[in-house]
DNA sequence: TGCATAATAGGACGCTCGTTCTATTTTCTG
DNA sequence: CAGAAAATAGAACGAGCGTCCTATTATGCA
Protein backbone atom coordinates (compact mmCIF):
# COMPACT_ATOMS: atom_id res chain seq x y z
CA UNK A 1 0.00 0.00 0.00
CA UNK A 2 3.19 2.30 -0.56
CA UNK A 3 0.97 3.76 -4.15
CA UNK A 4 -2.48 3.60 -3.67
CA UNK A 5 -3.12 5.54 -7.04
CA UNK A 6 -1.49 4.24 -10.37
CA UNK A 7 -0.18 5.86 -13.27
CA UNK A 8 -2.68 4.45 -15.81
CA UNK A 9 -0.90 2.23 -18.05
CA UNK A 10 -0.36 3.29 -22.06
CA UNK A 11 -2.39 0.96 -23.55
CA UNK A 12 -5.50 1.84 -22.02
CA UNK A 13 -4.93 5.18 -22.64
CA UNK A 14 -4.11 4.83 -26.06
CA UNK A 15 -7.42 3.06 -26.85
CA UNK A 16 -9.54 5.36 -24.90
CA UNK A 17 -8.33 8.50 -26.49
CA UNK A 18 -9.34 5.94 -29.94
CA UNK A 19 -12.80 5.30 -28.54
CA UNK A 20 -13.34 8.93 -27.94
CA UNK A 21 -11.98 9.88 -31.12
CA UNK A 22 -14.70 7.33 -32.98
CA UNK A 23 -17.45 8.35 -30.52
CA UNK A 24 -16.64 12.17 -31.38
CA UNK A 25 -16.93 11.36 -35.52
CA UNK A 26 -20.18 9.79 -34.23
CA UNK A 27 -21.63 12.46 -31.97
CA UNK A 28 -21.46 14.93 -34.67
CA UNK A 29 -23.23 12.72 -37.17
CA UNK A 30 -25.94 11.52 -35.06
CA UNK A 31 -26.10 13.93 -32.32
CA UNK A 32 -24.78 12.94 -28.71
CA UNK A 33 -28.06 11.06 -27.98
CA UNK A 34 -27.69 9.07 -30.43
CA UNK A 35 -24.48 8.00 -29.58
CA UNK A 36 -24.62 4.29 -28.58
CA UNK A 37 -21.98 2.27 -26.90
CA UNK A 38 -23.01 -0.83 -29.17
CA UNK A 39 -22.80 0.91 -32.56
CA UNK A 40 -19.50 2.09 -31.18
CA UNK A 41 -18.21 -0.93 -29.62
CA UNK A 42 -19.15 -2.98 -33.45
CA UNK A 43 -16.95 0.41 -35.08
CA UNK A 44 -14.06 -0.10 -32.75
CA UNK A 45 -14.23 -4.22 -33.11
CA UNK A 46 -14.06 -4.07 -29.51
CA UNK A 47 -17.05 -5.54 -26.81
CA UNK A 48 -19.55 -3.38 -25.45
CA UNK A 49 -18.28 -3.73 -21.74
CA UNK A 50 -14.84 -3.33 -23.32
CA UNK A 51 -15.78 0.09 -24.06
CA UNK A 52 -17.88 0.74 -21.67
CA UNK A 53 -15.04 0.02 -18.94
CA UNK A 54 -12.99 2.94 -20.22
CA UNK A 55 -16.31 5.40 -19.55
CA UNK A 56 -17.60 4.84 -15.71
CA UNK A 57 -21.20 5.42 -18.26
CA UNK A 58 -22.52 6.44 -21.09
CA UNK A 59 -22.89 10.17 -19.72
CA UNK A 60 -19.69 10.82 -18.70
CA UNK A 61 -18.66 9.60 -22.28
CA UNK A 62 -20.66 11.52 -24.09
CA UNK A 63 -19.30 14.53 -21.60
CA UNK A 64 -16.02 13.70 -22.04
CA UNK A 65 -16.82 14.06 -26.45
CA UNK A 66 -18.50 17.30 -25.48
CA UNK A 67 -14.84 18.23 -23.69
CA UNK A 68 -13.12 17.05 -26.84
CA UNK A 69 -15.27 18.78 -29.41
CA UNK A 70 -14.73 21.76 -26.98
CA UNK A 71 -11.08 21.90 -27.24
CA UNK A 72 -10.49 21.33 -30.73
CA UNK A 73 -12.90 24.20 -31.52
CA UNK A 74 -10.69 26.56 -29.04
CA UNK A 75 -7.69 24.78 -30.81
CA UNK A 76 -9.20 25.65 -34.34
CA UNK A 77 -10.44 28.42 -33.70
CA UNK A 78 -10.59 30.58 -30.76
CA UNK A 79 -6.31 30.45 -30.03
CA UNK A 80 -5.63 31.05 -33.79
CA UNK A 81 -7.69 34.60 -33.30
CA UNK A 82 -6.92 36.37 -30.47
CA UNK A 83 -3.11 36.12 -31.65
CA UNK A 84 -4.60 38.59 -34.41
CA UNK A 85 -4.39 42.56 -33.45
CA UNK A 86 -7.27 43.10 -30.83
CA UNK A 87 -9.93 44.90 -32.45
CA UNK A 88 -11.84 44.34 -35.62
CA UNK A 89 -9.03 42.15 -36.74
CA UNK A 90 -9.64 40.14 -34.16
CA UNK A 91 -13.24 39.88 -34.62
CA UNK A 92 -13.08 39.01 -38.35
CA UNK A 93 -10.77 36.45 -37.30
CA UNK A 94 -12.88 34.50 -35.33
CA UNK A 95 -15.94 35.36 -37.14
CA UNK A 96 -14.01 33.62 -40.43
CA UNK A 97 -12.58 30.80 -38.79
CA UNK A 98 -15.99 29.83 -36.92
CA UNK A 99 -17.51 29.88 -40.37
CA UNK A 100 -14.27 27.55 -42.03
CA UNK A 101 -14.80 25.47 -39.58
CA UNK A 102 -18.36 24.97 -39.63
CA UNK A 103 -18.32 24.64 -43.51
CA UNK A 104 -16.13 21.17 -42.87
CA UNK A 105 -18.74 20.27 -40.64
CA UNK A 106 -21.35 20.22 -43.37
CA UNK A 107 -20.70 16.63 -43.73
CA UNK A 108 -20.81 15.78 -40.08
CA UNK A 109 -22.58 18.30 -38.45
CA UNK A 110 -21.65 20.78 -35.23
CA UNK A 111 -22.07 19.33 -31.92
CA UNK A 112 -22.95 22.92 -30.71
CA UNK A 113 -25.55 23.62 -32.90
CA UNK A 114 -26.76 19.82 -32.62
CA UNK A 115 -26.60 19.62 -28.78
CA UNK A 116 -28.36 23.09 -28.33
CA UNK A 117 -31.58 21.51 -29.96
CA UNK A 118 -31.03 18.47 -28.31
CA UNK A 119 -30.60 19.64 -24.41
CA UNK A 120 -32.97 23.15 -24.85
CA UNK A 121 -34.90 21.14 -22.65
CA UNK A 122 -33.71 18.24 -21.18
CA UNK A 123 -31.93 19.36 -18.06
CA UNK A 124 -28.41 17.48 -16.18
CA UNK A 125 -24.79 17.59 -16.79
CA UNK A 126 -24.80 17.42 -20.29
CA UNK A 127 -26.66 20.10 -20.88
CA UNK A 128 -25.03 22.47 -18.44
CA UNK A 129 -21.75 21.60 -19.96
CA UNK A 130 -22.91 22.56 -23.61
CA UNK A 131 -24.62 25.37 -22.24
CA UNK A 132 -21.00 26.68 -20.29
CA UNK A 133 -19.33 25.72 -23.56
CA UNK A 134 -21.37 27.76 -25.93
CA UNK A 135 -21.99 30.59 -23.29
CA UNK A 136 -18.26 31.04 -23.13
CA UNK A 137 -18.04 30.95 -26.74
CA UNK A 138 -20.29 33.83 -26.77
CA UNK A 139 -18.14 36.07 -24.45
CA UNK A 140 -15.28 35.75 -26.18
CA UNK A 141 -17.20 36.94 -29.01
CA UNK A 142 -18.82 40.02 -26.90
CA UNK A 143 -15.25 40.26 -25.84
CA UNK A 144 -13.82 40.47 -29.06
CA UNK A 145 -16.58 43.02 -30.50
CA UNK A 146 -16.04 45.28 -27.08
CA UNK A 147 -12.27 45.57 -28.10
CA UNK A 148 -13.18 46.43 -31.30
CA UNK A 149 -15.42 49.31 -29.56
CA UNK A 150 -12.64 50.41 -27.85
CA UNK A 151 -10.07 50.32 -30.70
CA UNK A 152 -12.47 52.86 -31.97
CA UNK A 153 -12.89 50.04 -35.22
CA UNK A 154 -16.33 50.05 -34.50
CA UNK A 155 -19.39 52.98 -33.60
CA UNK A 156 -19.08 53.56 -30.26
CA UNK A 157 -22.69 53.23 -29.84
CA UNK A 158 -22.58 49.44 -31.23
CA UNK A 159 -24.20 46.56 -29.04
CA UNK A 160 -22.07 44.02 -28.73
CA UNK A 161 -24.72 41.60 -28.06
CA UNK A 162 -26.67 42.67 -30.83
CA UNK A 163 -23.69 42.07 -32.70
CA UNK A 164 -22.73 38.65 -31.69
CA UNK A 165 -26.90 37.66 -31.87
CA UNK A 166 -26.39 38.35 -35.41
CA UNK A 167 -23.09 36.80 -35.84
CA UNK A 168 -24.60 33.48 -34.19
CA UNK A 169 -27.78 33.71 -36.71
CA UNK A 170 -25.53 33.90 -39.89
CA UNK A 171 -23.44 30.75 -38.55
CA UNK A 172 -26.54 28.98 -36.92
CA UNK A 173 -28.39 29.76 -40.98
CA UNK A 174 -25.25 28.35 -42.78
CA UNK A 175 -25.70 25.23 -40.44
CA UNK A 176 -29.33 25.13 -41.62
CA UNK A 177 -29.13 25.69 -45.00
CA UNK A 178 -26.23 23.82 -46.15
CA UNK A 179 -26.67 20.21 -44.22
CA UNK A 180 -30.38 20.12 -43.80
CA UNK A 181 -31.68 21.53 -46.96
CA UNK A 182 -28.13 21.21 -48.84
CA UNK A 183 -28.89 24.61 -51.08
CA UNK A 184 -25.30 25.82 -52.45
CA UNK A 185 -24.14 29.11 -51.71
CA UNK A 186 -24.29 29.35 -47.88
CA UNK A 187 -20.83 29.85 -47.10
CA UNK A 188 -20.87 32.87 -49.64
CA UNK A 189 -23.99 34.34 -47.53
CA UNK A 190 -22.78 33.53 -44.50
CA UNK A 191 -19.80 35.83 -45.21
CA UNK A 192 -21.55 38.43 -47.33
CA UNK A 193 -24.39 38.72 -44.30
CA UNK A 194 -21.41 39.78 -41.73
CA UNK A 195 -19.86 41.70 -44.31
CA UNK A 196 -22.92 44.18 -44.03
CA UNK A 197 -23.40 43.86 -41.05
CA UNK A 198 -19.58 44.60 -40.23
CA UNK A 199 -20.40 47.71 -43.02
CA UNK A 200 -23.07 49.12 -40.66
CA UNK A 201 -20.95 49.54 -37.37
CA UNK A 202 -18.00 50.30 -38.33
CA UNK A 203 -16.69 53.61 -38.21
CA UNK A 204 -15.24 54.44 -41.16
CA UNK A 205 -17.11 53.47 -44.47
CA UNK A 206 -14.88 52.23 -47.50
CA UNK B 1 -71.49 -5.07 -49.61
CA UNK B 2 -73.16 -2.24 -50.82
CA UNK B 3 -70.62 0.05 -49.43
CA UNK B 4 -67.37 -1.36 -49.04
CA UNK B 5 -65.72 1.87 -47.46
CA UNK B 6 -67.57 3.62 -45.04
CA UNK B 7 -67.62 6.69 -43.57
CA UNK B 8 -65.19 6.69 -40.47
CA UNK B 9 -67.15 7.27 -37.36
CA UNK B 10 -67.29 10.30 -35.26
CA UNK B 11 -66.07 9.33 -32.42
CA UNK B 12 -62.47 7.79 -33.73
CA UNK B 13 -61.96 10.93 -35.33
CA UNK B 14 -62.30 12.81 -32.21
CA UNK B 15 -59.91 10.78 -30.71
CA UNK B 16 -57.88 10.53 -33.07
CA UNK B 17 -57.48 14.25 -33.09
CA UNK B 18 -56.99 14.46 -29.66
CA UNK B 19 -53.91 12.26 -29.67
CA UNK B 20 -52.48 14.27 -32.74
CA UNK B 21 -52.41 17.22 -30.55
CA UNK B 22 -50.52 15.18 -27.37
CA UNK B 23 -48.65 14.30 -29.91
CA UNK B 24 -47.51 17.37 -31.18
CA UNK B 25 -47.03 18.67 -28.14
CA UNK B 26 -45.05 15.69 -27.18
CA UNK B 27 -42.54 16.31 -30.39
CA UNK B 28 -42.45 19.96 -30.15
CA UNK B 29 -40.74 19.77 -26.55
CA UNK B 30 -39.30 16.47 -27.16
CA UNK B 31 -38.42 16.53 -30.23
CA UNK B 32 -40.15 14.44 -33.62
CA UNK B 33 -37.79 11.37 -32.48
CA UNK B 34 -38.28 12.07 -28.36
CA UNK B 35 -42.19 11.27 -29.89
CA UNK B 36 -43.27 7.93 -28.01
CA UNK B 37 -46.28 5.41 -28.50
CA UNK B 38 -45.96 4.84 -24.99
CA UNK B 39 -45.73 8.12 -22.83
CA UNK B 40 -48.37 9.33 -25.55
CA UNK B 41 -50.50 6.66 -24.64
CA UNK B 42 -49.84 7.13 -20.82
CA UNK B 43 -50.75 10.50 -21.53
CA UNK B 44 -54.22 9.86 -23.16
CA UNK B 45 -55.20 7.35 -20.61
CA UNK B 46 -55.24 4.87 -23.07
CA UNK B 47 -53.24 1.41 -24.35
CA UNK B 48 -50.46 1.47 -26.52
CA UNK B 49 -52.40 -0.60 -28.91
CA UNK B 50 -55.16 2.15 -28.47
CA UNK B 51 -52.98 4.87 -29.84
CA UNK B 52 -51.18 2.63 -32.04
CA UNK B 53 -54.21 1.61 -33.93
CA UNK B 54 -55.27 5.19 -35.27
CA UNK B 55 -52.02 5.49 -37.20
CA UNK B 56 -50.88 2.54 -39.01
CA UNK B 57 -47.17 3.12 -38.02
CA UNK B 58 -45.21 5.74 -35.56
CA UNK B 59 -43.41 7.07 -38.55
CA UNK B 60 -47.01 7.56 -39.68
CA UNK B 61 -47.85 9.18 -36.59
CA UNK B 62 -44.84 11.17 -36.96
CA UNK B 63 -45.53 12.64 -40.50
CA UNK B 64 -49.30 13.59 -39.40
CA UNK B 65 -48.02 15.49 -36.59
CA UNK B 66 -45.69 17.39 -38.62
CA UNK B 67 -48.51 17.67 -41.11
CA UNK B 68 -50.41 19.49 -38.66
CA UNK B 69 -47.87 21.36 -37.55
CA UNK B 70 -47.42 22.92 -40.83
CA UNK B 71 -51.16 23.80 -41.04
CA UNK B 72 -51.22 25.47 -37.93
CA UNK B 73 -48.08 27.22 -38.70
CA UNK B 74 -49.54 28.43 -42.01
CA UNK B 75 -52.85 29.48 -40.57
CA UNK B 76 -50.77 31.65 -38.21
CA UNK B 77 -48.27 32.98 -40.05
CA UNK B 78 -48.54 32.79 -44.11
CA UNK B 79 -52.46 33.53 -44.70
CA UNK B 80 -52.62 36.23 -42.69
CA UNK B 81 -49.78 37.99 -44.18
CA UNK B 82 -50.40 37.39 -47.71
CA UNK B 83 -53.27 39.89 -47.14
CA UNK B 84 -51.16 42.24 -46.77
CA UNK B 85 -50.51 44.36 -49.66
CA UNK B 86 -47.79 42.80 -51.71
CA UNK B 87 -43.70 44.28 -50.76
CA UNK B 88 -42.33 45.01 -47.88
CA UNK B 89 -45.41 45.14 -45.84
CA UNK B 90 -46.26 41.96 -46.91
CA UNK B 91 -42.63 40.98 -46.03
CA UNK B 92 -42.37 42.83 -42.58
CA UNK B 93 -45.77 41.04 -41.74
CA UNK B 94 -44.31 37.69 -42.51
CA UNK B 95 -40.79 38.30 -40.45
CA UNK B 96 -43.09 39.28 -37.17
CA UNK B 97 -45.81 36.59 -37.19
CA UNK B 98 -43.10 34.15 -37.86
CA UNK B 99 -40.92 35.78 -34.72
CA UNK B 100 -44.59 36.11 -32.79
CA UNK B 101 -44.80 32.49 -33.09
CA UNK B 102 -41.58 31.27 -32.21
CA UNK B 103 -41.77 33.33 -29.31
CA UNK B 104 -44.55 31.23 -27.74
CA UNK B 105 -42.74 28.67 -29.24
CA UNK B 106 -40.11 29.11 -26.74
CA UNK B 107 -41.21 27.15 -24.28
CA UNK B 108 -41.94 23.80 -26.46
CA UNK B 109 -40.03 24.43 -29.26
CA UNK B 110 -40.39 25.10 -33.34
CA UNK B 111 -40.23 21.54 -34.82
CA UNK B 112 -39.22 22.74 -38.15
CA UNK B 113 -35.83 24.09 -36.34
CA UNK B 114 -35.54 20.92 -33.93
CA UNK B 115 -36.57 18.50 -37.32
CA UNK B 116 -33.71 20.24 -39.46
CA UNK B 117 -31.19 18.90 -37.18
CA UNK B 118 -33.17 15.74 -36.10
CA UNK B 119 -32.79 14.75 -39.61
CA UNK B 120 -30.24 16.48 -41.18
CA UNK B 121 -28.49 13.04 -41.81
CA UNK B 122 -31.15 10.66 -41.22
CA UNK B 123 -33.03 9.80 -45.08
CA UNK B 124 -36.37 8.98 -45.21
CA UNK B 125 -40.14 10.09 -45.49
CA UNK B 126 -39.76 12.46 -42.35
CA UNK B 127 -36.91 14.14 -43.64
CA UNK B 128 -38.75 14.48 -47.46
CA UNK B 129 -41.32 15.98 -45.88
CA UNK B 130 -40.23 18.28 -43.19
CA UNK B 131 -37.36 19.25 -46.30
CA UNK B 132 -40.49 19.91 -48.32
CA UNK B 133 -42.16 22.06 -45.84
CA UNK B 134 -39.51 24.47 -44.75
CA UNK B 135 -38.21 25.00 -48.44
CA UNK B 136 -42.14 26.00 -49.43
CA UNK B 137 -41.81 28.49 -46.22
CA UNK B 138 -38.04 29.68 -47.62
CA UNK B 139 -39.74 29.85 -51.01
CA UNK B 140 -42.71 32.02 -49.92
CA UNK B 141 -40.30 34.22 -48.57
CA UNK B 142 -38.43 34.69 -51.58
CA UNK B 143 -41.30 35.57 -53.54
CA UNK B 144 -42.36 38.11 -50.65
CA UNK B 145 -38.63 39.49 -51.21
CA UNK B 146 -38.94 39.57 -54.89
CA UNK B 147 -42.05 41.45 -55.33
CA UNK B 148 -40.68 43.91 -52.75
CA UNK B 149 -37.91 44.86 -54.63
CA UNK B 150 -40.47 44.41 -58.10
CA UNK B 151 -42.23 47.26 -55.91
CA UNK B 152 -39.01 49.24 -55.40
CA UNK B 153 -39.68 49.00 -51.84
CA UNK B 154 -36.25 47.57 -51.98
CA UNK B 155 -33.15 48.37 -53.93
CA UNK B 156 -33.40 46.18 -57.62
CA UNK B 157 -29.61 45.04 -56.76
CA UNK B 158 -30.90 43.23 -53.36
CA UNK B 159 -30.45 39.32 -53.28
CA UNK B 160 -34.18 38.00 -52.33
CA UNK B 161 -32.18 34.68 -51.48
CA UNK B 162 -29.59 36.90 -49.75
CA UNK B 163 -32.01 38.56 -47.55
CA UNK B 164 -34.04 35.19 -46.45
CA UNK B 165 -30.89 33.97 -45.39
CA UNK B 166 -30.26 36.26 -42.88
CA UNK B 167 -34.07 36.40 -41.60
CA UNK B 168 -33.38 32.97 -40.75
CA UNK B 169 -30.42 33.41 -39.17
CA UNK B 170 -32.24 35.68 -36.94
CA UNK B 171 -35.05 33.34 -36.18
CA UNK B 172 -32.48 31.01 -35.62
CA UNK B 173 -30.78 32.68 -33.35
CA UNK B 174 -33.39 33.67 -31.23
CA UNK B 175 -34.27 30.02 -31.14
CA UNK B 176 -31.11 29.13 -29.83
CA UNK B 177 -30.76 31.91 -27.48
CA UNK B 178 -33.95 32.42 -25.82
CA UNK B 179 -34.36 28.21 -25.62
CA UNK B 180 -30.92 26.82 -25.28
CA UNK B 181 -28.94 29.37 -23.56
CA UNK B 182 -32.05 31.39 -21.78
CA UNK B 183 -30.41 35.00 -22.34
CA UNK B 184 -33.62 37.79 -21.93
CA UNK B 185 -33.84 40.31 -25.23
CA UNK B 186 -33.27 37.89 -27.99
CA UNK B 187 -36.76 38.69 -29.30
CA UNK B 188 -35.93 42.02 -28.97
CA UNK B 189 -32.83 41.38 -31.07
CA UNK B 190 -34.31 39.42 -33.38
CA UNK B 191 -36.97 42.75 -34.35
CA UNK B 192 -33.76 45.12 -34.19
CA UNK B 193 -31.33 42.86 -36.23
CA UNK B 194 -34.57 42.53 -39.09
CA UNK B 195 -34.69 46.79 -38.90
CA UNK B 196 -31.31 47.04 -39.61
CA UNK B 197 -31.41 44.62 -42.23
CA UNK B 198 -34.19 45.98 -44.42
CA UNK B 199 -32.58 49.56 -43.92
CA UNK B 200 -29.74 48.16 -45.35
CA UNK B 201 -31.89 47.36 -48.99
CA UNK B 202 -34.64 49.65 -48.44
CA UNK B 203 -34.73 52.55 -51.37
CA UNK B 204 -35.70 54.76 -49.13
CA UNK B 205 -33.97 55.73 -45.88
CA UNK B 206 -35.88 57.06 -42.83
C1' DT C 1 -83.61 -1.97 -29.90
C1' DG C 2 -80.41 -5.36 -32.15
C1' DC C 3 -76.23 -5.97 -34.61
C1' DA C 4 -72.38 -5.18 -37.59
C1' DT C 5 -68.39 -2.81 -36.92
C1' DA C 6 -65.37 0.44 -35.17
C1' DA C 7 -62.58 1.44 -31.13
C1' DT C 8 -59.85 0.01 -27.50
C1' DA C 9 -57.41 -3.08 -24.12
C1' DG C 10 -54.24 -6.61 -22.92
C1' DG C 11 -50.58 -9.37 -23.64
C1' DA C 12 -46.73 -11.15 -26.07
C1' DC C 13 -42.93 -10.86 -29.58
C1' DG C 14 -38.26 -9.52 -30.88
C1' DC C 15 -35.16 -5.98 -30.68
C1' DT C 16 -31.86 -2.59 -28.69
C1' DC C 17 -30.31 -0.13 -24.99
C1' DG C 18 -27.12 0.76 -20.68
C1' DT C 19 -25.27 -1.65 -17.12
C1' DT C 20 -23.32 -5.39 -14.18
C1' DC C 21 -20.82 -9.58 -13.10
C1' DT C 22 -17.45 -12.84 -13.87
C1' DA C 23 -13.86 -14.92 -16.46
C1' DT C 24 -10.04 -14.50 -19.48
C1' DT C 25 -6.41 -12.34 -21.83
C1' DT C 26 -3.03 -8.82 -22.19
C1' DT C 27 0.16 -5.53 -20.43
C1' DC C 28 3.54 -3.54 -17.56
C1' DT C 29 6.79 -3.92 -13.74
C1' DG C 30 9.82 -5.65 -9.94
C1' DC D 1 10.50 -14.16 -16.29
C1' DA D 2 6.92 -14.30 -12.92
C1' DG D 3 3.11 -12.24 -10.98
C1' DA D 4 0.11 -8.30 -10.01
C1' DA D 5 -2.85 -5.38 -12.19
C1' DA D 6 -5.04 -3.54 -16.07
C1' DA D 7 -7.71 -4.37 -20.19
C1' DT D 8 -11.06 -6.81 -22.56
C1' DA D 9 -14.59 -10.40 -23.63
C1' DG D 10 -18.83 -12.75 -22.94
C1' DA D 11 -23.10 -13.50 -21.14
C1' DA D 12 -27.01 -12.01 -18.71
C1' DC D 13 -30.24 -8.57 -16.59
C1' DG D 14 -34.20 -5.40 -16.75
C1' DA D 15 -36.31 -1.79 -19.05
C1' DG D 16 -38.30 0.46 -23.02
C1' DC D 17 -39.28 0.45 -27.73
C1' DG D 18 -42.57 -0.50 -32.03
C1' DT D 19 -45.55 -3.85 -33.63
C1' DC D 20 -48.78 -7.72 -34.01
C1' DC D 21 -52.62 -10.70 -32.50
C1' DT D 22 -56.73 -11.63 -30.15
C1' DA D 23 -60.39 -10.59 -27.15
C1' DT D 24 -63.51 -7.27 -25.32
C1' DT D 25 -66.05 -3.03 -25.13
C1' DA D 26 -68.30 0.88 -27.14
C1' DT D 27 -70.55 3.09 -30.96
C1' DG D 28 -73.81 4.30 -34.49
C1' DC D 29 -77.02 2.83 -37.92
C1' DA D 30 -81.17 -0.26 -39.75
Amino acid sequence: MTETIQKPLRKGEQTRAAILGAALEMASREGLEGLTIGVLADRMDMSKSGVFAHFGSREDLQIDVLRLYNHQFEQEVFYPSIREPRGLPRLQSLFRRWVDRVSLEIASGCIYISGAVEYDDRPGPIRDHLVDMVDSWQRALHRAAQQAIDEHHLKSNTDPKQLVFEMYGLVLALHHDARFIRSPGSVTRAHAGFERLIASVQTTKS
